[in-house]
DNA sequence: TTGAAAGCGCTAACAG
DNA sequence: CTGTTAGCGCTTTCAA
């Protein structure tokens, strides 16, 4: 690989000035020199290192990401979207790392992003406690954390970034009640989380508004060690089974993601009951892959793309300005209705 | 941050010897020195910096990986299993590249890779042309790639790992001729690919040697600009109009990959025809989502796990040591029976 | 067994 | 406008 002073040598000047016309200061060059030394790089076919370059700035043109597995077509999709937001607003490319959730894995990443000089990094996550985002702060990490929105006013020294999932819960109930539900239910794999919490309050609470007529609870499941890739389906279809035996069945049901719904669906379907005839779904993330379900799965759907933009956005300007403070950016979901709700009682059979 | 000075002074001794004790050369040191400086190493919270060492040494504990689209799942569960394997056999981080199989972002992508030092990367494409891959390996990069297998005894510069997918082809085939089809179809998007016309080969091949009684055709569908994330499902959606259409339908489908059939099976549902009772299809992938759908997909499943660690194996050992030959490694896929499949003209509703 | 010092390829004062 | 030079933090001879 050819060097700067290879370069430097071809066009007969000095390794400064090479580094002058790499870095765009045109001010500082003759016309001439300018195109001698683009004519020597050019036939080089010479590329500046970026080690060495990083070793003498300390940055590096690269962004962390962590989500908790690929293997989820939600987090697929946003990483595709984040890798697109990184390369269009700034050239950056991607570190991944999946984590499973696992505080450990997210420290062990955290530790070579700096090791690897990169600066600032997306956080998928959502455990409850933030702490450890905290800390890679204080060790000059810039972090974007997504899905966590904080309380507002909440002092923090990472940008948040998320879904309004307060109103992703509250607009999903009140799908269902006004296409006639009165027997709802939310579900949720069991673990704490901000953005699963806000999201059964808004559910509960357009329950509530609508009186006593409507009944809503919420139903946890436990995810298995024995379950797969797809481990929020396969408690779908297990929690489908429980659903099924009921006494008082609910007719309505969201849930908390749509691998979630799918699942769901399809155990519902094993155990004879049929969607939307007997039971209503409605799914949260939007993931392109359920309008392709059977029926197509309602959902409400996230501003990925935006929300992708507004994350990379923060990363890499929080991590040249450090000064800047951390903000709370909430983006509004909506609800794409498809083909897994009708009136409770419907019969398309009829 | 502090460095190998701060250790060195702190622990009383020469750089020489806290580098001495990073890489592990205990006998050129004595007892008490190594535990002086551990000790120093732990109280500052020392941490070597990556870009230092490698800017002298050349090596640097990355591996790209290139891939369509990682909204795409089963390149999403590839992206999860190489990761797991690079962290497991060597301790690697992934730097990840979507591509759209877009030949200028593979090539903007391998010039970054080469800038940031990275030796060893992983090629999810499948365009048929190779050339810019070989490139790449003149440049200096250890290429694996997959789902290319490439002629037995060609004479290429890098690693080709993929599964057998002429056999894949041909199981689907025997599996849908063993229920009784004698009318078969494979669905697959326009644009030859390696992986591509093995599967159709091997499709073509069993169903050959069931004789006259058994008909096969090809059906080619053109991806739309128009379609989002999930354009293969996309495709197999609008492909399921056409095929309701026909004066002679097939009644045992094989599509290239389980997107293509989970759009298929929609649009089929949507046109009025069920599956497996009208119609049967077999997918491949072997994706864990796709046995949510409804009916589950009976898929030919490829071995995963067991490729993303060859493949992380073969790209990093060569980029450590470039003598060492390209090989052609080649995998088995199994037929994973779910519901998609029945007898012709069976049906369940009786 | 330890330390001094050269350099990996680049940037950015600073001097001319 | 151009060139010289001192590092960025680490590894690795080579001497002591």
């Amino acid at each position: 690989m050819a060097t700067i002073h290879d370069v430097a040598a071809l066009a007969g000047v000095s390794v400064s000035s090479v580094s002058n016309v790499l870095n765009q200061r045109t001010d500082k060059l003759s016309a001439d020199t300018f195109a001698r030394v683009e004519a020597a790089i050019l036939k080089l076919n010479y590329r500046p290192n970026r080690v060495a370059r990083q070793l003498k700035t300390g940055h590096t043109p690269m962004l962390g990401l962590l989500v908790p597995s690929t293997a989820n077509p939600m987090y697929g999709q946003i990483a595709l979207k984040i890798e697109a937001a990184a390369q269009a607003q700034f050239s950056y490319r991607l570190l991944l790392g999946n984590t499973h959730r696992d505080k450990l894995q997210e420290a062990g990443m955290f530790d070579d992003l700096l090791s690897f000089g990169v600066r600032s990094v997306i956080v998928v996550s959502s455990r409850d406690d933030e702490r450890h985002l905290e800390a890679a702060v204080q060790r000059g990490l810039s972090v974007v954390s997504y899905d966590r929105q904080t309380t507002i006013g909440a002092n923090s020294l990472v940008d948040h970034v998320s879904p309004d999932n307060f109103q992703a819960g509250y607009i999903a109930a009140a799908h269902l009640i006004e296409h006639g539900h009165q027997r709802l239910a939310f579900l949720v794999p069991s673990g704490k989380t901000v953005s699963r919490s806000a999201k059964i309050e808004g559910f509960l609470e357009r329950a509530a508004q609508a009186g006593s007529a409507v009944s809503a609870e919420v139903i946890e499941g436990i995810v298995a060690e024995t379950f797969g890739d797809s481990e929020l389906a396969d408690l779908g279809f297990a929690m489908a089974g429980k659903l099924a035996t009921m006494k008082s069945r609910p007719t309505g049901i969201v849930t908390v993601n749509d691998m979630l719904a799918m699942g769901l669906m399809s155990g519902l379907h094993q155990a004879g009951l049929r969607v939307p005839e007997d039971i209503s779904v409605v799914g949260m993330d939007g993931l392109s892959i359920a309008a392709f379900c059977n029926p197509s799965l309602t959902s409400v759907a996230m501003p990925l793309t935006e929300m992708a933009d507004a994350m990379v956005q923060r990363a890499v300007e929080r991590s040249r300005d450090p000064q800047l403070p951390a903000v709370n950016l909430v983006f509004q979901p909506t609800l794409v209705p498809r083909h897994s709700v009708a009136r409770p009682g419907a019969d398309k059979r009829a």
